[in-house]
DNA sequence: CTCATACAGGACTAAATTGGTACTGTTTAA
DNA sequence: TTAAACAGTACCAATTTAGTCCTGTATGAG
Protein backbone atom coordinates (compact mmCIF):
# COMPACT_ATOMS: atom_id res chain seq x y z
CA UNK A 1 0.00 0.00 0.00
CA UNK A 2 1.35 3.47 -0.81
CA UNK A 3 1.04 5.28 2.27
CA UNK A 4 1.04 8.56 3.68
CA UNK A 5 2.76 8.56 7.16
CA UNK A 6 0.59 10.06 10.31
CA UNK A 7 2.13 13.17 10.10
CA UNK A 8 1.14 14.33 7.30
CA UNK A 9 -2.80 12.67 7.70
CA UNK A 10 -2.31 15.27 11.02
CA UNK A 11 -1.33 18.03 9.14
CA UNK A 12 -4.10 18.08 6.76
CA UNK A 13 -6.66 17.48 9.05
CA UNK A 14 -4.92 20.57 11.12
CA UNK A 15 -4.87 22.64 7.83
CA UNK A 16 -8.71 21.75 6.79
CA UNK A 17 -9.58 22.89 10.38
CA UNK A 18 -8.25 26.12 9.98
CA UNK A 19 -9.41 26.70 6.58
CA UNK A 20 -12.75 28.17 7.43
CA UNK A 21 -11.77 31.66 7.78
CA UNK A 22 -7.61 32.13 6.69
CA UNK A 23 -7.58 35.07 9.44
CA UNK A 24 -7.97 33.15 12.19
CA UNK A 25 -4.22 33.15 14.34
CA UNK A 26 -4.45 29.68 15.92
CA UNK A 27 -1.92 28.85 18.37
CA UNK A 28 0.10 25.50 18.50
CA UNK A 29 -1.53 24.79 22.02
CA UNK A 30 -4.84 25.66 20.95
CA UNK A 31 -4.51 23.54 17.84
CA UNK A 32 -3.47 20.50 20.09
CA UNK A 33 -6.74 20.60 22.17
CA UNK A 34 -8.97 20.75 19.59
CA UNK A 35 -7.37 18.22 17.05
CA UNK A 36 -6.37 16.07 19.61
CA UNK A 37 -3.08 15.83 17.94
CA UNK A 38 -0.33 15.23 20.27
CA UNK A 39 1.07 18.83 20.99
CA UNK A 40 4.77 18.70 20.04
CA UNK A 41 3.66 16.88 16.78
CA UNK A 42 1.38 19.39 16.49
CA UNK A 43 4.27 22.45 16.87
CA UNK A 44 6.47 20.36 14.33
CA UNK A 45 3.97 20.50 11.91
CA UNK A 46 3.10 24.02 11.90
CA UNK A 47 6.47 25.37 12.34
CA UNK A 48 6.95 22.86 8.84
CA UNK A 49 3.84 24.07 6.97
CA UNK A 50 4.95 27.79 8.07
CA UNK A 51 8.31 27.14 6.45
CA UNK A 52 6.69 26.20 3.05
CA UNK A 53 4.87 29.17 3.10
CA UNK A 54 1.43 27.70 3.30
CA UNK A 55 1.13 28.88 7.26
CA UNK A 56 2.01 32.09 8.20
CA UNK A 57 3.62 32.46 11.69
CA UNK A 58 3.04 35.35 14.02
CA UNK A 59 5.18 35.33 17.02
CA UNK A 60 5.29 36.90 20.28
CA UNK A 61 2.26 37.33 22.59
CA UNK A 62 -0.89 36.96 20.46
CA UNK A 63 0.66 35.25 18.19
CA UNK A 64 -0.07 31.70 16.60
CA UNK A 65 -0.27 30.61 12.66
CA UNK A 66 -3.01 31.71 10.07
CA UNK A 67 -3.37 30.35 6.47
CA UNK A 68 -1.09 31.97 4.35
CA UNK A 69 -3.55 31.81 1.51
CA UNK A 70 -6.98 30.97 0.67
CA UNK A 71 -7.67 27.17 1.25
CA UNK A 72 -8.56 26.60 -2.35
CA UNK A 73 -5.29 27.72 -3.38
CA UNK A 74 -3.61 25.49 -1.48
CA UNK A 75 -2.95 22.14 -3.52
CA UNK A 76 -2.54 18.50 -1.13
CA UNK A 77 0.23 17.71 -3.23
CA UNK A 78 1.64 20.82 -1.93
CA UNK A 79 0.99 19.88 1.95
CA UNK A 80 2.07 16.11 1.03
CA UNK A 81 5.21 17.70 -0.75
CA UNK A 82 6.14 20.06 2.13
CA UNK A 83 6.11 17.31 4.59
CA UNK A 84 7.08 14.53 2.94
CA UNK A 85 9.60 16.12 -0.23
CA UNK A 86 9.02 15.61 -3.46
CA UNK A 87 5.96 12.92 -4.82
CA UNK A 88 7.27 10.07 -5.64
CA UNK A 89 7.64 6.37 -5.63
CA UNK A 90 10.66 5.50 -4.54
CA UNK A 91 12.12 3.66 -7.37
CA UNK A 92 15.06 4.50 -9.90
CA UNK A 93 13.91 7.82 -10.51
CA UNK A 94 17.19 9.50 -10.35
CA UNK A 95 20.28 9.47 -12.71
CA UNK A 96 22.73 10.26 -10.01
CA UNK A 97 22.23 7.54 -7.65
CA UNK A 98 24.40 4.73 -7.98
CA UNK A 99 23.22 2.64 -5.85
CA UNK A 100 20.97 0.83 -8.35
CA UNK A 101 24.86 -0.81 -9.28
CA UNK A 102 23.32 -4.45 -8.80
CA UNK A 103 20.67 -3.34 -12.34
CA UNK A 104 23.50 -1.96 -14.55
CA UNK A 105 20.81 -1.90 -17.00
CA UNK A 106 17.84 -0.41 -15.49
CA UNK A 107 16.64 2.31 -17.51
CA UNK A 108 13.20 1.85 -15.59
CA UNK A 109 13.58 5.74 -14.55
CA UNK A 110 11.40 7.01 -17.13
CA UNK A 111 8.58 5.35 -16.94
CA UNK A 112 8.70 5.56 -13.09
CA UNK A 113 8.55 9.06 -13.85
CA UNK A 114 5.57 9.39 -15.75
CA UNK A 115 3.69 7.54 -13.49
CA UNK A 116 4.97 9.84 -10.24
CA UNK A 117 3.95 12.55 -12.65
CA UNK A 118 0.34 11.08 -12.58
CA UNK A 119 0.51 11.02 -9.18
CA UNK A 120 1.83 14.13 -8.92
CA UNK A 121 -1.60 15.55 -10.80
CA UNK A 122 -3.41 13.90 -8.99
CA UNK A 123 -2.92 15.38 -5.76
CA UNK A 124 -2.36 18.85 -7.48
CA UNK A 125 -6.08 18.12 -8.28
CA UNK A 126 -7.60 18.81 -4.84
CA UNK A 127 -7.24 21.85 -2.91
CA UNK A 128 -7.50 22.37 0.59
CA UNK A 129 -10.82 23.77 0.64
CA UNK A 130 -12.07 20.40 -1.41
CA UNK A 131 -11.10 18.68 2.03
CA UNK A 132 -12.96 21.25 4.44
CA UNK A 133 -14.58 18.48 6.71
CA UNK A 134 -18.63 19.35 7.40
CA UNK A 135 -18.43 21.50 10.52
CA UNK A 136 -18.57 18.79 13.44
CA UNK A 137 -16.49 17.85 15.75
CA UNK A 138 -14.04 14.82 14.86
CA UNK A 139 -12.27 12.32 17.04
CA UNK A 140 -8.88 12.80 18.57
CA UNK A 141 -6.71 11.58 15.77
CA UNK A 142 -5.04 7.76 16.79
CA UNK A 143 -4.33 5.57 14.27
CA UNK A 144 -4.73 5.35 10.67
CA UNK A 145 -7.65 4.51 8.79
CA UNK A 146 -7.37 2.64 5.21
CA UNK A 147 -9.18 3.56 2.55
CA UNK A 148 -9.68 1.15 0.39
CA UNK A 149 -10.50 1.61 -2.89
CA UNK A 150 -12.87 -0.56 -5.54
CA UNK A 151 -11.22 -1.02 -8.39
CA UNK A 152 -13.25 -0.65 -11.63
CA UNK A 153 -16.05 1.11 -10.46
CA UNK A 154 -14.92 4.33 -11.92
CA UNK A 155 -11.26 4.73 -13.68
CA UNK A 156 -10.01 8.10 -13.62
CA UNK A 157 -8.94 9.37 -17.36
CA UNK A 158 -5.31 10.27 -17.50
CA UNK A 159 -3.58 11.43 -20.65
CA UNK A 160 0.14 12.16 -20.01
CA UNK A 161 1.58 14.78 -21.82
CA UNK A 162 4.00 15.93 -19.41
CA UNK A 163 6.42 18.73 -18.83
CA UNK A 164 8.80 18.16 -16.31
CA UNK A 165 11.29 21.02 -15.37
CA UNK A 166 14.58 19.54 -14.22
CA UNK A 167 16.00 20.48 -10.95
CA UNK A 168 19.21 21.75 -10.82
CA UNK B 1 7.00 11.31 0.34
CA UNK B 2 4.27 8.95 -0.84
CA UNK B 3 7.01 5.72 -1.04
CA UNK B 4 6.71 2.11 -2.65
CA UNK B 5 8.97 -0.12 -0.06
CA UNK B 6 11.45 -1.80 -1.92
CA UNK B 7 10.19 -5.08 -2.02
CA UNK B 8 7.61 -3.84 -4.20
CA UNK B 9 10.74 -2.04 -5.88
CA UNK B 10 11.88 -5.27 -6.23
CA UNK B 11 9.30 -7.00 -7.50
CA UNK B 12 9.04 -4.49 -10.32
CA UNK B 13 12.95 -5.14 -11.20
CA UNK B 14 12.22 -8.69 -11.25
CA UNK B 15 9.12 -9.11 -12.81
CA UNK B 16 10.46 -6.76 -15.83
CA UNK B 17 13.50 -8.88 -15.54
CA UNK B 18 10.83 -12.00 -16.93
CA UNK B 19 8.87 -10.03 -19.17
CA UNK B 20 10.98 -10.69 -22.31
CA UNK B 21 9.62 -14.01 -22.67
CA UNK B 22 7.18 -15.39 -20.52
CA UNK B 23 7.62 -18.93 -20.58
CA UNK B 24 10.76 -19.32 -19.99
CA UNK B 25 10.90 -21.00 -16.07
CA UNK B 26 13.68 -18.76 -13.60
CA UNK B 27 14.16 -20.22 -10.36
CA UNK B 28 14.45 -17.89 -7.53
CA UNK B 29 17.91 -19.03 -7.09
CA UNK B 30 18.60 -17.57 -10.75
CA UNK B 31 16.45 -14.73 -9.79
CA UNK B 32 18.50 -13.98 -7.41
CA UNK B 33 21.83 -14.02 -9.16
CA UNK B 34 20.63 -12.28 -12.37
CA UNK B 35 19.21 -8.77 -9.84
CA UNK B 36 21.25 -8.74 -7.17
CA UNK B 37 18.32 -9.15 -4.92
CA UNK B 38 19.05 -11.08 -2.08
CA UNK B 39 17.73 -14.41 -2.07
CA UNK B 40 15.44 -15.08 0.58
CA UNK B 41 13.87 -11.73 -0.34
CA UNK B 42 13.47 -13.36 -3.61
CA UNK B 43 11.88 -16.39 -2.43
CA UNK B 44 9.33 -14.24 -0.50
CA UNK B 45 8.44 -12.22 -3.73
CA UNK B 46 8.20 -14.63 -5.78
CA UNK B 47 6.09 -16.55 -4.06
CA UNK B 48 3.68 -13.82 -2.80
CA UNK B 49 3.21 -12.98 -6.66
CA UNK B 50 2.36 -16.61 -7.83
CA UNK B 51 0.11 -16.32 -4.95
CA UNK B 52 -1.36 -13.43 -6.62
CA UNK B 53 -1.54 -15.36 -9.96
CA UNK B 54 0.89 -13.25 -11.48
CA UNK B 55 3.63 -15.47 -11.78
CA UNK B 56 2.87 -19.23 -11.80
CA UNK B 57 5.23 -21.85 -9.83
CA UNK B 58 6.33 -24.86 -11.03
CA UNK B 59 7.33 -27.10 -8.16
CA UNK B 60 9.72 -29.90 -8.15
CA UNK B 61 13.13 -30.63 -10.37
CA UNK B 62 13.14 -28.30 -13.25
CA UNK B 63 10.55 -25.74 -11.77
CA UNK B 64 10.47 -22.43 -11.51
CA UNK B 65 8.54 -19.61 -11.86
CA UNK B 66 7.20 -18.00 -15.07
CA UNK B 67 4.84 -15.26 -16.32
CA UNK B 68 0.85 -16.08 -15.66
CA UNK B 69 -0.07 -13.49 -18.26
CA UNK B 70 1.91 -11.24 -21.66
CA UNK B 71 4.05 -8.61 -19.63
CA UNK B 72 1.43 -6.27 -20.92
CA UNK B 73 -1.23 -8.22 -19.53
CA UNK B 74 -0.07 -7.10 -15.96
CA UNK B 75 -0.31 -3.42 -14.70
CA UNK B 76 1.84 -2.12 -12.23
CA UNK B 77 -1.27 -1.09 -10.16
CA UNK B 78 -1.57 -5.10 -10.14
CA UNK B 79 1.90 -5.50 -8.78
CA UNK B 80 1.96 -2.92 -5.98
CA UNK B 81 -2.17 -4.63 -5.01
CA UNK B 82 -0.29 -7.94 -4.40
CA UNK B 83 2.39 -7.16 -2.69
CA UNK B 84 1.10 -4.32 -0.43
CA UNK B 85 -2.60 -4.57 -0.20
CA UNK B 86 -5.27 -1.75 -1.83
CA UNK B 87 -4.03 1.10 -2.81
CA UNK B 88 -4.72 3.93 -0.99
CA UNK B 89 -3.65 7.14 0.80
CA UNK B 90 -4.23 6.45 4.95
CA UNK B 91 -6.42 9.39 5.34
CA UNK B 92 -9.09 10.35 7.38
CA UNK B 93 -7.64 10.66 10.92
CA UNK B 94 -10.27 8.96 14.11
CA UNK B 95 -9.98 6.36 16.42
CA UNK B 96 -10.23 2.94 15.39
CA UNK B 97 -10.38 1.57 12.17
CA UNK B 98 -14.05 0.26 12.94
CA UNK B 99 -14.81 3.66 13.78
CA UNK B 100 -13.71 7.13 12.18
CA UNK B 101 -16.40 7.63 14.51
CA UNK B 102 -18.36 10.15 12.15
CA UNK B 103 -16.93 7.83 9.28
CA UNK B 104 -20.27 8.47 7.20
CA UNK B 105 -20.21 12.44 8.58
CA UNK B 106 -16.19 12.79 7.67
CA UNK B 107 -16.67 14.38 4.52
CA UNK B 108 -12.77 13.77 4.13
CA UNK B 109 -13.26 10.73 3.09
CA UNK B 110 -14.75 10.98 -0.30
CA UNK B 111 -11.85 13.16 -1.32
CA UNK B 112 -9.66 11.39 -0.30
CA UNK B 113 -10.97 8.75 -1.99
CA UNK B 114 -10.86 10.84 -5.29
CA UNK B 115 -7.51 11.25 -5.12
CA UNK B 116 -7.08 7.52 -4.42
CA UNK B 117 -9.19 6.40 -7.72
CA UNK B 118 -6.74 9.15 -9.62
CA UNK B 119 -3.67 7.28 -8.44
CA UNK B 120 -4.80 4.05 -8.75
CA UNK B 121 -6.04 4.86 -12.33
CA UNK B 122 -2.18 6.31 -12.89
CA UNK B 123 -0.44 3.05 -11.87
CA UNK B 124 -3.01 0.84 -13.48
CA UNK B 125 -2.21 2.68 -16.78
CA UNK B 126 1.01 1.52 -17.06
CA UNK B 127 1.73 -2.08 -18.08
CA UNK B 128 4.81 -4.40 -16.94
CA UNK B 129 5.86 -4.28 -20.78
CA UNK B 130 5.75 -0.12 -20.41
CA UNK B 131 8.77 -1.20 -17.59
CA UNK B 132 10.56 -3.51 -19.27
CA UNK B 133 14.31 -2.08 -19.04
CA UNK B 134 15.57 -1.02 -22.91
CA UNK B 135 19.45 -1.51 -22.53
CA UNK B 136 21.32 1.45 -22.89
CA UNK B 137 18.14 3.03 -23.72
CA UNK B 138 19.05 5.32 -20.50
CA UNK B 139 16.59 8.27 -20.14
CA UNK B 140 17.85 10.91 -17.81
CA UNK B 141 15.11 12.93 -16.75
CA UNK B 142 13.54 15.14 -19.55
CA UNK B 143 13.80 18.03 -19.79
CA UNK B 144 10.47 19.00 -20.99
CA UNK B 145 7.97 17.08 -20.33
CA UNK B 146 3.53 18.08 -19.86
CA UNK B 147 1.32 16.55 -17.68
CA UNK B 148 -2.41 16.83 -18.03
CA UNK B 149 -4.70 14.78 -15.73
CA UNK B 150 -8.23 14.65 -15.44
CA UNK B 151 -9.29 13.52 -11.96
CA UNK B 152 -12.68 13.25 -12.51
CA UNK B 153 -13.74 16.70 -11.07
CA UNK B 154 -11.75 18.85 -12.15
CA UNK B 155 -8.95 19.46 -14.96
CA UNK B 156 -5.60 20.94 -13.80
CA UNK B 157 -3.03 21.76 -15.79
CA UNK B 158 0.44 21.32 -14.00
CA UNK B 159 3.55 22.88 -13.77
CA UNK B 160 6.22 21.88 -11.76
CA UNK B 161 9.50 22.00 -10.72
CA UNK B 162 10.39 19.24 -9.12
CA UNK B 163 13.53 17.80 -7.71
CA UNK B 164 13.27 13.72 -7.40
CA UNK B 165 15.94 11.99 -5.25
CA UNK B 166 16.19 9.25 -3.68
CA UNK B 167 16.73 8.99 -0.23
CA UNK B 168 20.29 7.95 1.05
C1' DC C 1 11.57 -46.11 -6.55
C1' DT C 2 14.72 -42.89 -5.06
C1' DC C 3 16.54 -38.59 -4.69
C1' DA C 4 18.09 -34.11 -5.69
C1' DT C 5 15.71 -29.97 -6.88
C1' DA C 6 12.97 -26.26 -6.03
C1' DC C 7 8.70 -24.22 -4.10
C1' DA C 8 5.78 -23.38 0.56
C1' DG C 9 5.48 -21.44 4.84
C1' DG C 10 6.47 -19.80 9.31
C1' DA C 11 9.30 -17.96 13.12
C1' DC C 12 12.84 -14.95 14.19
C1' DT C 13 16.41 -10.92 14.22
C1' DA C 14 18.71 -6.62 12.97
C1' DA C 15 18.25 -2.24 11.17
C1' DA C 16 15.81 1.76 9.68
C1' DT C 17 11.82 4.93 10.28
C1' DT C 18 8.55 7.19 12.70
C1' DG C 19 6.19 9.45 16.22
C1' DG C 20 6.72 11.60 20.25
C1' DT C 21 9.65 14.16 24.05
C1' DA C 22 12.53 17.65 26.18
C1' DC C 23 14.80 21.63 26.46
C1' DT C 24 16.84 26.01 25.23
C1' DG C 25 16.74 30.17 22.42
C1' DT C 26 14.34 34.15 20.06
C1' DT C 27 10.75 37.34 18.89
C1' DT C 28 7.08 40.52 20.08
C1' DA C 29 2.68 42.49 21.90
C1' DA C 30 0.95 44.16 26.06
C1' DT D 1 9.90 44.54 31.10
C1' DT D 2 7.78 40.35 30.74
C1' DA D 3 5.25 36.55 29.52
C1' DA D 4 3.32 34.44 25.42
C1' DA D 5 4.31 31.87 21.65
C1' DC D 6 7.23 30.47 17.75
C1' DA D 7 12.21 28.37 16.28
C1' DG D 8 15.51 24.94 16.49
C1' DT D 9 18.01 20.95 17.94
C1' DA D 10 19.03 16.68 20.01
C1' DC D 11 17.22 12.53 21.68
C1' DC D 12 14.49 8.17 22.77
C1' DA D 13 11.06 4.46 22.17
C1' DA D 14 8.18 1.81 19.40
C1' DT D 15 6.86 0.22 15.24
C1' DT D 16 7.86 -1.40 10.69
C1' DT D 17 10.75 -3.37 7.26
C1' DA D 18 14.16 -6.18 5.18
C1' DG D 19 16.57 -9.98 5.52
C1' DT D 20 17.74 -14.84 7.78
C1' DC D 21 16.96 -19.53 9.00
C1' DC D 22 14.78 -23.71 9.16
C1' DT D 23 11.61 -27.42 8.19
C1' DG D 24 8.16 -29.38 5.15
C1' DT D 25 6.27 -30.90 0.57
C1' DA D 26 5.72 -31.64 -4.35
C1' DT D 27 7.84 -33.28 -8.68
C1' DG D 28 10.62 -34.68 -12.52
C1' DA D 29 14.74 -37.32 -13.81
C1' DG D 30 17.43 -41.24 -13.66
Amino acid sequence: MIRLNKMTDYAVVMLSHMAGDNDRRVTAAQMALDSGVPSPSVSKLLKQLSKADILTSHRGAGGGYSLDRAAGDISVAEIITALEGPIALTACIDGTDTSCGSLPLCSMSGHWNQVNRAIQGALEGVSLADMIPRPFAFEPASDELKLKITTGVQQTDIKTETRITRAP
